[in-house]
DNA sequence: TCCTTCATGTAACCGGTTACATGATTGT
DNA sequence: ACAATCATGTAACCGGTTACATGAAGGA
């Protein structure tokens, strides 16, 4: 239930329609949690019922500002200190790489190759992100924790190229007991 | 809908129950990939039903043995190679990263230093674990794609380390424009 | 006998995705 | 007049979680 923390968040220094919210999520916070158009204006509701924020006044086409309450700020802000309780952690290539066994060492090193270009294609889109944002002139919220994230991208992605070229040369080193096509190739 | 491809890799070379599956999940792959009992007594219902795997015997008391069959074996195959469509990241701490405008810089830094000392902790859990793994002997579909999914993680743990003494380092350099207490702190 | 383990399943609920529905306002 | 954008909402569906239900078999 983050959504929650997520759009109180992005209410924190300026109010905005859920509209507004959602062109939010794409630039910028969309990289570490993203959210659909019809999810959002629900969570906006709820948020509202409760009491977590309010809507301040009401625009042209039915549009409706919401700002964060004093009870919304003082929760995001215990959320804030929390360290997460660990969710099953899930990670789809990893899951890949449990079964390279029914790949034949080529298939794999192939396989492996790709990753190591996809992380860093991810890798330069970052870079491009963090060159079109103005690092100073945008919002205090984003200013300095923005920076923090990207590190922790570029990171991420530069880590995940030199895994795969580890992996590569892993396998290339394990003397083959198949020499080739893991199981029968069809 | 990994899960489908997560039972069928474990059926890859010995087959089993749902019970032995469980036991199976827990044991090394619920690391990349968990999976619910209920969740999982589903999926292998409907991966029978379409042909993916199938009941070769049914034992005691209730129990049905699964095993794949070449079509399961096949799509498992095919899915192995391909590069996955990138679904919607989302990483909770570097959620609450973006927002942390709302601390003071010492809450800030303590959360951080927090975050580093689970990753330390869970680098230190992964060393056990592969600690208690014999890498040889263990079924050949473990053997070396365990070491490689090891490895990633305990690059990954390194990194986040790394990366929170640099986040901290970075806020510890920035010249407060707020000395303490980022906003009401009730 | 009785407890533990083996073994499979169902039901309620929750968060998220996709797609659809609706309509007001603004600018050209 | 018309298209683009602003703006909010609903419904169907899907994967996953938690909790509950049921009972057979094996070992002490």
């Amino acid at each position: 239930m983050s959504l929650r923390y997520a759009v109180m968040g992005l209410l924190v220094d300026r109010s905005g329609s859920g509209y507004d919210l959602m062109q939010r999520f794409d630039r910028s916070l969309g990289n570490v949690w993203a959210a659909s158009q019809s999810q959002l204006y629900g969570e906006l509701n709820r948020l509202a019922d409760n009491g977590r924020i309010e809507v301040t006044s009401e625009g042209p086409r039915g549009r409706k500002e919401y700002a964060l309450t004093d009870l919304g700020r003082a929760e995001l802000q215990e959320w804030l200190s929390s360290t997460e309780g660990k969710k099953p952690r899930r990670n789809e290539m990893l899951l890949q790489v449990f079964f390279f066994a029914l790949l034949s060492r080529e298939q794999a090193v192939e396989r492996l190759q790709r990753q190591a270009e996809v992380a860093a294609e991810e890798h330069a889109a970052l870079v491009d992100l963090s060159e079109s944002v103005d690092w100073n002139a945008d919002s205090d919220v984003l200013a300095v924790s923005g920076q923090l994230a990207m590190e922790y991208g570029l990171r991420l992605r530069t880590m995940e190229q030199e895994w795969a070229q580890w992996a590569i040369r892993k396998i290339a080193e394990t003397n083959g007991t198949n020499g080739e096509g893991g199981a029968g190739s069809r």
